[in-house]
DNA sequence: TATATTTGCAACCAATAGGTTTCTTAATTT
DNA sequence: AAATTAAGAAACCTATTGGTTGCAAATATA
């Protein structure tokens, strides 16, 4: 089962966790409280999040606390790259027709 | 069927077909001799995009263009925002650590 | 030590995903 | 007009997904 980011993102529940746990580390039971599902779903989402490392966690006693790993959201990032290109090119355009648009106007 | 950015981005091959449509429009036919999966199997993820207003469709003649919705790609881009405040802060935490340990070190 | 709490794991289930083959429709060539 | 080409739609199949319940292990508390 290889994961990767992209899938782990697809699904809704597992982009909320990924919000909450971007603020602090929680524990499981702690982020189920936040859903209509059981605590064992919300672990399925947590051991897909760690296999793809989105996620690490951190033993305390017998609680495990689950936080984000940010470096890993930078993938997104960086696939995001390519097409930022794109976008930003057209802005160019985009104001290159304005300059040359008010210049004209500016030659009256 | 509600179909989201995410969901459609999940598949490799999804992806592998933005990044070919992204540089130039193309019929389903073209896209499909870059894969080794039938011309239908890329119709149907082609439906998908299309649902998701990932890409538009141009028809001309018999044959349809597909091209990239580069707007809609933005929304992912929107979605990482929350995270980008998070890893900047990350990066000024670690400016600051530098500076703070570089005047100590000039102090001397 | 006995009990309660936190968690992960396994088995199971229905729905969905991604692929195939077959067929139809519409536009282009010959 | 007939044959070819481009594309979508439908029916089907298997693997995967996201959920459930039930159970076992480890830690903490009474």
């Amino acid at each position: 089962m290889r994961r990767d980011v992209f899938q782990a993102i697809a699904d809704p529940t597992r982009r909320a966790i990924i919000a909450l746990i971007a603020l602090q580390a929680m524990t499981p039971n702690a982020i189920a409280e936040n859903f209509d599902i059981t605590r064992q779903a919300v672990s399925k989402h947590l051991r897909i999040l760690t296999e793809c490392e989105l996620v690490i966690q951190k033993q305390k006693g017998r609680e495990i606390y689950y936080s984000l790993e940010i470096e890993k959201i930078k993938e997104i990032d960086k696939w995001l790259e390519q097409f930022r290109k794109i976008w930003e090119n057209r802005f160019d355009q985009l104001d290159n027709l304005l300059l040359t648009l008010k210049n004209k106007k500016d030659e009256k």
